[in-house]
DNA sequence: GTCTATAGCTTGATAGAC
DNA sequence: GTCTATCAAGCTATAGAC
């Protein structure tokens, strides 16, 4: 760790603790290799700090991913949630539309993305890994996000009220895949188009994304 | 590897060689755990070959890896560019619509999972595991799938000619998105919807997701 | 094609000094 | 909180007998 002296002698730490540190190196490890594909090793020469203190600050590697997914998901939901009770009070009585209620779902994210990406584009890579993966995707993502997921499918239902349940899962299924490749930042957009779309371009996905949802949940939905 | 004895003496082996079942083994597990969090030793415990083998008939864990993805990606590229052409076939003259489009894109590989799930299963949770891999993606997804996917754009452009490059690409990036995240097959669609809808259940999603993806193309490239 | 044996290295995790 | 030292196990890959 490093120190710097300051006027008087007073020993300063650098603004981030060792902890946070490890926190921050195993983030962005597990999103590119997934949490098998990294040693404990690897994370501590990245967060230049010594193995065994990784034992000291977690009590093994399981227990550190699971505090790198607890650090950042109630932000998540909570402005998610605020976004959404802020679409429905601008429409008291009547229901939102179902383009509003998408982008109070996914505007949040994309946003987050693209204002503070260096501190938050690891997080997310590493949700578009679980939520594909056979072994992981089922119960973590459960966990962590289906009670906001439920808020929100709620709201969809009285936007969409002939709507059947399976159209309603379903189009909330195909919504979870396109937001979640977004995370990912993979690069292939941009090979594939040449340079005309491009991965890590959150200003323009940002409002395409609810447009093209919104129109897949209404022609689904809708009689 | 088991041999049978029949009538006259004839000896017969498993109807699998041992090459086979190590591409199946390693196809599973890598499906499930990702590349590196697979080790040689689980594919041929799980092959019921030994460890050396693996170096016999392939050169390295990497070469493996490929071998795996090489084995059947012909075979859904050619079903997919038929499946378009016979919509095409349909349509002399005039372009096809954008669901009868996006529905040959898809429509094969859901129909080849639902029945031949066993035999496929495995190699499309793989894929969707790459898909969303920041390290994989962009690289693999260009390499086996672009030439196909820059034949569908075509179609599709025909089908919106004013559509903008842009909002054509990331249409696709939406489609991309859903399609992977259904061949995960996670349950997490079962935990979410306390069984109305089932993430394996590909008769249920096979209709429903064309009409929702067009709708998404269609709304986002109309003026 | 299949086996045994092994080289050389990395793994997750801990004990104990300071 | 941080370090050194270490363990037992597992890792990719190869050499060589049959």
């Amino acid at each position: 760790m490093l120190k710097f002296k300051y006027g008087d002698g007073v020993i300063k730490k650098d603004k981030q603790t060792t902890r946070e540190r490890i926190l921050d190196a195993a983030e962005e490890l597990f999103a590119h290799k997934g949490y098998e594909g990294v040693s404990i090793r690897q994370i501590m020469a990245k967060a230049e700090a010594d193995v065994s203190l990784a034992y000291y600050h977690f009590k093994s590697k399981r227990d550190l991913f699971n505090e790198i997914m607890l650090r950042r998901v109630e932000i998540l939901n909570d402005i998610r949630l605020k976004a959404l009770e802020a679409v429905e009070e601008r429409h008291p009585g009547n229901a939102p539309s179902v383009e509003e209620i998408i982008d109070a779902f996914t505007h949040p994210l994309l946003d987050l993305l693209a204002r503070e990406h260096e501190e938050w584009k690891y997080y997310f890579q590493l949700i578009a890994h679980i939520n594909n993966s056979p072994d992981w995707g089922g119960e973590l993502m459960t966990r962590y996000f289906d009670p906001l997921v439920r808020r929100f499918l709620e709201a969809l239902k009285k936007a969409l009220p002939d709507c059947d349940d399976a159209d309603l899962y379903w189009s909330y299924h195909f919504l979870s895949g396109a937001l979640t490749l977004t995370f990912a930042e993979t690069g292939r957009l941009d090979n594939l188009s040449g340079g005309a779309a491009k991965s890590s371009d959150m200003a323009s996905v940002v409002d395409r994304m609810p447009k093209f949802l919104a129109a897949g949940f209404e022609r689904l939905c809708k009689k």
